[in-house]
DNA sequence: TTGAAAGTTCGATGATATTCGTACTATAGC
DNA sequence: GCTATAGTACGAATATCATCGAACTTTCAA
């Protein structure tokens, strides 16, 4: 299993991560890492498909946002808190708690 | 020349602003318009085309990042801070200095 | 070595976005 | 009223994305 591609810190770009958050799939997955600290890619799906999944742990990824390496034959992924917020002091926060706060006025 | 429809902050959604957010047209016209309280579309096109930029306002305005209203021929162009604030504190202001920074990491 | 489990990769499909030309609307000024 | 200006609305072409089944790879365990 070779190791996947992370982007450094210097390679983030606000764009990508911004796209990367805007999808509710992959905003609950960060969410629920940020809570976590760390997860298989199988405790994160919400009954949805391996191949769905895979693709958004792959934008995550490719945004900078969690950082995923192979444990055995799962897949063990964490939020890069500290790079994100080394990069864009601040945002990850903003993001996370507007999304606590939008979970909660659905309920 | 009828107004435009604006949501409301109760209508505000994380996922909509995200990706609004997330397009570097638009997010150049939020910094711009961060510095500036006020502007016409003309003023903040790059040269685009006009039908382009229409369509980048209306996507701002729908997410609720944006009030546009007429004055006389010419369309008014404000960020709506004090509504993001409300709803999403921290969320605008990490946005733009991450922005700030990003731009500043270009030069 | 055979099998199961965990994810990835590939390919197809349907949905959604971006871009931009053209036509249209509303307003101000002459 | 006529014209210029500012921008919207529409339509079409292109691109991009999300979803998911099916096949594949890797790892562990029996």
């Amino acid at each position: 299993m070779r190791p996947f591609k992370h982007p450094s810190v210097e390679q983030f770009s606000l764009e990508r991560i911004l796209y990367a958050l805007s999808d509710p799939v992959r905003l609950e997955i960060v969410r629920r890492l940020a809570s976590v600290s760390e997860a298989s890619c199988g405790e994160l799906d919400g009954g949805r498909p391996k191949s769905s999944m895979s693709h958004h742990f792959r934008v995550l990824r490719d945004a900078g946002l969690v950082r995923t390496q192979g444990v055995g034959t799962t897949h063990m992924n964490a939020l890069r808190r500290a790079d994100i917020d080394q990069r864009f002091p601040g945002l990850l926060d903003a993001v996370l708690s507007a999304a606590a706060d939008s979970a909660a006025s659905i309920i």
